[in-house]
DNA sequence: TGAATAGTGTCTGTGAGACAATATTAT
DNA sequence: ATAATATTGTCTCACAGACACTATTCA
């Protein structure tokens, strides 16, 4: 043990240290909905991620998060905030930091840090086309006590991912992730991928996240579909409709989508 | 919004991108107690964070959290570990990741990143002194509506600060903090204060995380206490035992410390 | 004996899970 | 009429808050 901070210092020298490069991976989550041919049916709801295709070496042909690096005099928080307006063109998103990763072999071709942030849209505010090289997949998530299966689609390729968990500690149910089976995602972004989703999937049930990637005007049905496939799993009607009663505010509008009964809008209540 | 990818990376080429500096801050918590006078009495328990007063500009003979830079070939986590290590002569000790502080201004000689880590050690393990400059800090903890105002007392000086809390976000009740007043804190060390006692007063609630400060003997009314000063408030009794029930497992041994019933010993119980 | 902590019993209210029942629409 | 979704009612069970009560020790 250092006595003192002076040998502290001497031995932890900072020009000891050479400097390196930061960069910033958004994991960009939205709800997609698919058309349905039988007119009584609600449409199918899916969660949805935003890939990028690399088209450069490293991982060139590989799928990635929309990110990039972050500048000597850019706030940290602003560059995920220039990304995300590169790509959407939407300036009001929700952001929020999930983890630093610091592997030293991250990046082939040099040590580079990455701070990871997962962002929330409403898919029907991005009237702009996307770029040529980036795409929405669908998410499906089956998890149990050792794994994690995540299955990318979106419409032409299919990205199966596997990350195996193990209980890193017994207190906090923390788990360490580790990439079993990815093929097509460039550094370790199936591990953001994985991080953000379970992050997403907890916060949801204690905040009003799920607003974020809500429009304006939704039915409770519609909203119950969004928790629904954040969570994997059906809810009950009564037990949900409970549990979001003072989140929203019931308006006088009405939406009548097909053979069966009409049902009023809600905004979300802010208080 | 930019159509190719190419376009994109010629935007935003690593080339444009100066390098820069990691460092690595760790909030060390633990839980003091305090002799107490009259035979009948438990001793009192204080929260307690761990600073080290800094020698060398900047912020010359202000306290400041135990940190360090990382290198260029080290994984980001073990840079807490080693210092950590360095610090407190113990290995197995709990590290969770808190945030990355990336401000421009952050460091007065450059542009510094700063990952902060929260780590939580059993006081009685250490056996070794502290290095001169080192010096644990009692944290009184007030909070309200909009602000949190931190003492920390080391029994020769106090810090106060307080830290202003602005909503950012509606949905999820997530605050933007500003420093208000900290006279005696190096760098942006009062936030990571602050930021890391908040998340460990809400990790409390409903994980195992406590017992990363207690021994492995301990009687309940003990746990109690930490719990206690961790929340900030006074537990009831029956509720804070049927809480832990299946937590702890009860041992023979017995703990009998002066003019009152004596009480069973207990250990974490793993499941 | 009294002050202090250890430990248990139990009542009450809240809230989630579960299931049932009713309402309304387009074809 | 029927299939589908919308919406509400209500029973039960688990559990936290609150308060009361008993147990045990040392000076």
């Amino acid at each position: 043990m250092y006595k003192t901070e002076e040998e502290f210092l001497k031995a932890y020298n900072p020009d000891d240290y050479e400097k390196l490069s930061l960069t910033t991976d958004i994991l960009i989550c939205s709800v997609s909905s698919e058309e349905e041919e039988n007119y009584r049916k609600l449409s199918k709801k899916y969660f949805s991620i935003l890939l990028v295709k690399r088209d450069n070496y490293p991982f060139k042909d590989k799928w990635c998060l929309p990110g990039g690096f972050v500048g000597i005099d850019e706030e940290l928080e602003d560059a995920p905030k220039r990304i995300l307006a590169a790509e959407t063109n939407l300036h009001d998103i929700y952001l929020e930091q999930l983890y630093t990763y610091g592997g030293v072999n991250r990046d082939p071709r040099m040590r580079v840090i990455s701070t990871s942030y997962i962002a929330l849209v409403d898919k029907n505010r991005l009237k702009d086309k996307l770029a040529d090289n980036a795409s929405w997949f669908n998410a499906t998530v089956l998890e149990d006590e050792n794994e994690i299966h995540i299955t990318l689609d979106n419409g032409k390729e299919i990205i199966p991912l596997v990350i195996k968990k193990t209980l890193k500690d017994q207190t906090t149910d923390r788990y360490k992730y580790t990439v079993v089976k990815n093929d097509d995602l460039a550094f370790d972004h199936a591990l953001v991928i994985a991080t953000g989703i379970s992050r997403l999937k907890n916060k949801v049930g204690y905040t009003d996240i799920v607003f974020n990637m809500m429009p304006e005007y939704f039915t409770l049905g519609e909203l119950q579909q969004v928790y629904e496939v954040i969570l994997g799993k059906k809810l009950l009607d009564p037990a949900f409709r409970r549990i979001i009663a003072n989140k929203v505010e019931k308006t006088k509008k009405v939406r009548n989508t097909g053979g069966h009964r009409p049902s009023y809008l809600f905004k979300y209540k802010n208080k």
